[in-house]
DNA sequence: TCGCCATTCACA
DNA sequence: GTGAATGGCGAA
């Protein structure tokens, strides 16, 4: 790709979902400024839009006059080439726009972007249509509203209806650049003027001056800059001085003292100091690992390994070195974690190593931290970042590493808006183009990874031993024991089966701490009527709805409806409602009943809302202010706690009776994460699973520990039954308001497919299936059906793309409200 | 014939 | 993803 250029006409990526680039002229006065990875602002149709430069040539046919570039809006381009590369890459991978891919990769709230509002007019003359009054009622409620807002609340744009209002003056439109949400932040700091920079200067000034206040201030400048502080903030200044704001602008006025502008950086890390870092004694598994990843960063090769190691088994220390082995060569180094595992905990570890050279990203920081993070990282201040999915297009360069920890996360794959990537396949992409090394860490390695490792594209590292803690034996694994559920009478509603009961109680005496694991929260998932069977679901969503009993409603965990529970049932008029199922809440209260001085912490997506507030549920925990902590897959990761000897799963089947091909693996990668959790200092630790199918493989293969057991099981099957990672999938989801139309759309677009692979020589390659409702039939109100693809050879697969985009592109547009979405390597099955 | 809506296309 | 042109349909 070359970076020189034409400078009068450049191709601009636009963040929308359209499979091109537009060409647009280069003013003269632009022609220097202009870079491929630049931001700049055009004209698109009647709007403005922020796009980027991309390093394109323009294509041969081109509209007889083009338009020019309105701004130029960096100095420096804000991708570099790398990054151009990387995200040119992504969007043929997964068969999206490189706008949109250019967009996942800046930081939010950069984009200008002109929007037409509404404002009221004159009052109406004669009356009116029903929804010309119903719009102009709207623009009343809520002058300067948006179009698209409108559009929300009428269900459709009445062009022509608004047109007709503006002309007749009872509304008026006006477009309007809007400002970037982020912008660099500035704080007034005083200084003296050049003139009064001695000290001598400035004694003759204090003298000279008449006002006390004034003296005042220039005293407290002058004793700041004795402090070091030669341009302190205006307000430290003035609170210091005691002085108003007008004393500091006579002295401005008088040319004795300045005002600059200085720029603040947003930061989440504390400003305390790192801590100190602890030695780092290896094991040999360990030394051996490093000792291999240390020769490929030596050679500056390109390399990924997978780093099978056990939990507890010391990866994060590999990690630091293999990075601290990059940061001596002059290399950047990004680490890559499931967003739930961001902890400060987690960076303080990074930090008592690498200091004030780690960014972190993550998406509970503002807007403004994020911007200014990434504008500090992109001009080279911070080597090293650690961050959730989003962080692999951080924009560092000279990458020496990448590491990906916990790789099997799904959390890894971005779903909901377009570019749906998969972190860890970026991950590797990204350190290929840099020579670069990747290290893929997990206990329970995804099968796709696990399988690449067998067959070499990945170097395999094993640690099949858990790390002494200073000065102490390593940990043993700990005990997994079934309850078996089957033979256990439960009283009704009781989640908790006596011997899961009795090993809680006996922790409880003992003053160590139990986690437990329920993977679902509120109260029940299901409330019916003993009567009729009647049970409330979603009016958006095919999906039953939560009861919560705090507070005391019935919720969609789809699209968020709540409304309150009825006391009796709609259908048959019965007070018989009952809550089947278990969620958080129920084992919460049946803990309270049981052990009412229990200190019980529940962490579940409700209790986690706040900024914070995971962070502080689980520093609590730490700290021993709670016996218990229990809660969703959340607690499976995170921190150690040293005094946790018991963890107990309420419900060990959730999850494998999913309609899932990969249920059993994730099942066993949750259940393996959260047995990690017991006993991790020198304490025996316990794991109970109460379940109803305790035969189950995940259980067999879970009471030995065995993974890779476990794993060359699930290949065989996945390779006799044609499923990833033997195969390649993508999912085509058809969704809109009504059923019919979106079943007939995906069907048309199955068809297209195949017939556009039949016109292809080489033949059927890609198979075709579907289209099918999806899991969820109906979710927020829209339909959707999911057409799914398969390459049923590997050699095949590099086929999928050309033929999708092909497709995507011959097909008829779509109705308004009627969409499709592509999912290139889907996660599941949803 | 007008107003309303869904459909379709262009956007550089 | 959005704005605007197009054409069919029912009400006047």
């Amino acid at each position: 790709m070359a970076m020189t250029m034409s400078p009068d006409m450049v191709q601009v990526a636009l963040p929308l979902p359209l499979m091109q680039c537009f060409t647009y002229r280069v003013p003269p006065a632009w022609q220097d400024a202009v870079q491929p990875g630049c931001r700049v602002l055009v004209p698109f149709g009647r709007r403005h839009l922020t796009g980027v430069v991309v390093p394109e040539a323009p294509p041969a046919s081109l509209p007889d006059s083009l338009k020019p570039i309105l701004d130029v809006l960096d100095d420096e381009p804000a991708l570099t080439e790398e990054l151009l590369q990387l995200t040119r890459w992504m969007a043929d991978y997964y068969v999206c726009s490189w706008g949109e891919v250019i967009r996942a990769a800046l930081p939010p709230g950069l984009e200008i972007e002109s929007r037409r509002r509404l404002y009221p007019g004159q009052p109406p003359a004669e009356p009116l249509s029903e929804r010309a009054a119903a719009v102009l009622r709207l623009v009343a409620a809520h002058p300067g509203i948006t179009i698209r807002r409108l559009r929300q609340e009428l269900g459709s744009t009445p062009y022509g209806l608004l047109h007709r209002l503006v002309r007749a003056g009872l509304l008026r439109l006006e477009e309007a650049l809007e400002a970037p949400r982020v912008q660099i932040k500035k704080e007034r700091h005083v200084r003296f003027a050049p003139a009064y920079r001695t000290p001598a200067a400035q004694e003759q000034l204090l003298h000279r001056l008449r006002g006390a206040r004034q003296r005042a201030l220039v005293a407290a400048l002058q004793a700041l800059q004795l402090e070091g502080v030669t341009e302190p903030p205006r307000a430290t200044l003035l609170a210091r001085a005691g002085a108003p704001p007008a004393t500091l602008r006579r002295l401005v006025e008088q040319g004795i003292l300045e005002l600059v502008d200085k720029e603040v950086i947003r930061s989440p890390l504390e400003a305390e100091p790192p801590p100190a870092p602890s030695p780092i004694t290896f094991h040999p598994e360990q030394q051996a690992a490093l000792d291999r990843i240390a020769e490929a960063i030596d050679a500056r090769r390109f390399e990924t390994f997978l780093l099978h190691g056990v939990t507890g088994s010391g990866k994060t220390e590999v990690y630091i070195a293999a990075l601290k082995r990059v940061r001596r060569q002059g290399r950047t180094g990004i680490i890559l974690v499931p967003e739930i595992a961001l902890t400060p905990q987690t960076v303080q570890r990074f930090r008592a190593h690498f200091g004030d050279e780690v960014a972190v990203l993550h998406s509970r920081m503002s807007e403004g931290e994020r911007y200014d993070t990434w504008r500090q990282l992109r001009t080279g201040r911070y080597p090293i970042v650690i961050g959730p999915r989003s962080a692999v297009l951080a924009p560092l360069e000279n990458l020496g590493l990448i590491v990906v920890d916990e790789e099997h996360e799904r959390s890894y794959k971005q779903f909901d808006p377009a570019p749906r990537y998969h972190a860890r396949d970026v991950a590797v992409y990204r350190a290929y183009l840099n020579n670069a090394v990747c290290v893929l860490g997990s206990a329970t390695p995804s099968l796709e990874s696990y399988l690449n490792a067998r067959r070499g594209k990945y170097t395999l590292l094993e640690m099949q031993r858990r790390a002494p803690t200073v000065g102490r034996t390593p940990a043993r694994l700990p005990q997994v024991r079934l309850i078996d559920l089957r033979h256990t009478r439960l009283a009704n509603g009781n989640p908790l089966a006596p011997p899961l009961v009795r090993a809680i109680a006996h922790r409880l005496e003992r003053g160590e701490q139990v986690i437990l694991l329920q993977n679902r929260r509120g109260f029940a998932p299901v409330l019916e009527c003993t009567a009729c069977g009647w049970s409330p679901h979603c009016p958006h969503c095919s999906v039953t709805l939560t009861y919560h009993k705090v507070p005391h409603q019935l919720r969609c965990h789809y699209c968020g409806y709540a409304t309150r529970h009825p006391n009796t049932c709609p259908q048959c008029s019965a007070a018989t409602l009952e809550p089947l199922g278990t969620g958080t809440q129920r084992v919460e209260e049946a803990l309270q009943t049981l052990f009412p001085e229990a200190r019980v912490l529940r962490m579940d997506l409700d209790t986690t809302r706040g900024r914070r507030a995971h962070h502080h549920l689980l520093s609590r925990f730490a700290r021993g202010e709670a016996d218990i902590l229990l809660g969703t897959q959340m607690v499976a990761k995170g921190l150690d706690f040293p005094r946790v000897t018991l963890v107990g799963v309420v419900n060990a089947d959730t999850g494998l009776l999913l309609p899932d091909f990969r249920a059993d693996e994730h099942t066993f990668q949750l259940l393996m994460q959260v047995a990690g959790r017991a006993g991790r200092a020198d304490r025996p630790g316990e794991v109970l699973l109460q379940t109803r199918n305790p035969d189950h493989r995940v259980f067999r293969y879970l009471l030995r520990h065995d993974y890779v057991a476990l794993a060359l099981e699930l290949l065989a099957e996945r390779q006799q039954l044609g499923y990833p990672p033997y195969t390649r999938l993508a999912v085509v989801e058809c969704s809109g308001p009504e059923e019919t139309r979106v079943q007939e759309l995906a069907r048309s677009w199955a068809e297209r497919f195949h017939h556009l692979q039949q016109q292809t020589p080489g033949g059927h390659l890609i198979e075709v299936l579907g289209p099918t409702p999806a899991l969820h039939e109906r979710l927020k109100g829209r339909y959707r059906y999911h057409v799914l693809l398969k390459a049923p050879r590997r050699s095949d697969a590099p086929a999928l793309q050309p033929l999708l985009r092909r497709t995507l592109e011959s097909f008829p547009s779509l109705p308004r409200s009627y969409r499709l979405t592509l999912d290139i390597d889907p996660a599941g099955l949803s």
